[in-house]
DNA sequence: ATCTGGTTTAACAATGTTGTCAAACTAAAA
DNA sequence: TTTTAGTTTGACAACATTGTTAAACCAGAT
């Protein structure tokens, strides 16, 4: 068919980067193939270079895709003027939702990570996001006696793990911890959401 | 040399392993190869398949190791018949300084916890460790009120999740949080197993 | 009907990786 | 010294993967 308008164009590009997205992020940059893709796109492989030249190219750009989504929707919810506990309330309910559909993207981001922490951390540099903006808020919120005083970094850092780590273990919570208790591990997820925002806001409110 | 009794071949093959496993947990399965670990342990390639036969075969030993470190250092402080609020100090300890000289060894256990999940369950199935037993234990003190009653599987996954994701998301931590700081991350984490028995005992003590 | 531009394909070369094998090596035993 | 058994090596074949190229294809424009 004829490239007539960019649209279709875009078609084809939409279709091969959704595929690759899938691809990479289950598999990983080295153990995914070019074939893989294309297999999962149903397309002749060659149409990967055709469109995307390389491997890198092609991964770079699902994985920036990918990045500033994630980052995006942290920056919506830490930029906006609600109230510090609404924040971390939304915070939590956002990311536990978004990544409970595409549990294998915290360790895809943790392996990229690992591997070539210099891209990311450009990417991040370029989005402009600071999350110790997140921390002002916090400190504001100890001196006004809202929130228990504490170390406001290493309290981040919880709120961030208790959320990620489950989604990036979801094999291991499920297998070791769930399995024997007869619980589904998407079940599980979706009442922790009530239930870490419960253990989470109780643990910082006096 | 002549092979004249166990311990030297055992000699080599220690050489070997260690080689794999700083390969392996650094670049995971796919991406490293064979010459990289010969390398790495400075002997002919070939030599590893004289030792081990394959790099599947290599790999699971390696794999089966680092898991089997983990579980066992869990196992001897959870069936361990101090109190339970000691034994959520130890754990805390334990892990965290464990962890943080091979901050790589989470996503690789992430990873192949992603991509072969049923290796990582017989492995954990013949462990036969019960990490349930330690919800008995939690029970048990939330009857006796010396714990805050809360879900108690929520409670420990919170726990493994402030203890482990900091040491996987090592480089993300570091890059956009701490270096703004001008906060190291060993440092920051060493106040982090103060900071973290700090919180999460006071987040359960009543 | 022919031309023309982007699109799709099969075939190819280049490279990397794995596992095997036979030959070379080494140090102790006979 | 020669033999012997385990060890180490280089060479090889098989296979997978990537990226290129030239040819085939296709639908609208001329």
């Amino acid at each position: 068919m004829l490239k007539s308008d960019e649209s279709l164009s875009t078609e084809m590009e939409q279709k091969i980067i959704n595929a690759a997205s899938k691809v990479f992020v289950k598999w990983g940059k080295k153990a995914s193939s070019m074939q893989l893709i294309a297999d999962e796109a149903g397309i002749n492989r060659t149409l990967l270079n055709y469109y995307f030249r390389s491997k890198d190219k092609l991964f770079n750009i699902v994985f920036d895709k990918i990045f500033f989504e994630l980052i995006q929707k942290a920056a919506e919810i830490l930029e906006s003027d609600i109230d510090i506990i609404e924040k971390l309330d939304r915070f939590i309910d956002v990311y536990i939702s978004g990544l409970l559909s595409n549990p294998y993207i915290p360790v895809f981001i943790l392996n990229e990570l690992n591997t070539n922490p210099e891209h990311l951390l450009k990417l991040f540099k370029d989005s402009g996001l600071k999350p110790i903006r997140l921390k002002e808020d916090i400190i504001k919120a100890m001196d006004q006696g809202r929130i228990i005083k504490t170390d406001p970094l290493h309290l981040i850092v919880n709120l961030i793990s208790m959320i990620a780590f489950p989604l990036a273990a979801k094999p291991l919570i499920a297998g070791m911890i769930l399995s024997d208790q007869n619980i589904d591990f998407d079940d599980f997820m979706q009442e922790r959401i009530v239930k870490l925002k419960e253990y989470f806001l109780n643990s910082i409110i006096p």
